[in-house]
DNA sequence: TTCTCACTTTGTTAGGTGGCGAAGTATAGA
DNA sequence: TCTATACTTCGCCACCTAACAAAGTGAGAA
């Protein structure tokens, strides 16, 4: 029960789940992720976390840099479908068409340059 | 996206997941819920509420009794997928099994005994 | 070893949510 | 019409959550 409660409530997020569907095209590192969604890093990386104690995102360290990405087949098959029925239903939504063009910028700057905003 | 996360949303409430988990059985009117759930009516009133504007559920009055019922073909078909999906992963949770003798013992009593909720 | 930097954790605050009781609404029965 | 009743709405309070800034952590660079 506590299990489904907190894949819900991770999912009922406007944030949480924009970060989820920018994750569907590949890892991320957080800076860019701060960068697409707009807010401050300590809040961006208490989203993660969370996302990662649920199953939803998976978190990988490559020296100062963090990278994220999608479940894979280790975690619990429900909260791989769950993720699964996520992308399929919001693949033309909106905010994921704004986000896809702003990633798609983002994406275009090096890691460098990104990590400024923790210095601005 | 609003209505999927208002959906998530729903489903992250336990008192709400067990409401639906009891109505798997077959519709049931305010003032059993309020016995199942043991809390005050006017919450059990406001859960219900929210569920019915989210499409999970839906209402029908008979006399001064209102009747819950899961969604039905009318819902659109994500809302009704959900809510299936719902009733699979928790029909072996113990909170399930728990409900489903309380319910039993509910059901037993008849209307009238059980309104006292509103007097005691 | 010391510094820098990418990130996390902690502390705080504003807004949201779930709980209750009291008051309001609608319907059946007298 | 008037009353009783099953439920809803309103007002309030306690708790939770998401946001930020500031301080802490850990790994690479110097």
């Amino acid at each position: 029960m506590q299990t489904f409660l907190n894949l819900n409530r991770a999912l009922g997020d406007e944030t949480r789940v924009r970060a989820l569907m920018a994750l569907s095209k590949g890892e991320l590192c957080l800076c860019q992720l701060i960068e697409l969604l707009a807010l401050a890093p300590s809040t961006v990386s208490k989203h993660m976390t969370q996302l990662q104690q649920v199953g939803l995102v998976r978190r990988r360290k490559e020296g100062r840099w963090h990278f994220y990405r999608l479940a894979d087949e280790e975690t619990p098959a429900v909260v791989r479908q769950t993720l699964d029925r996520m992308l399929v239903s919001l693949a033309e939504d909106p905010v994921t068409i704004e986000d896809r063009e702003r990633l798609a910028a983002v994406c275009k700057k090096d890691l460098e340059e990104l990590s400024a905003c923790y210095r601005n």
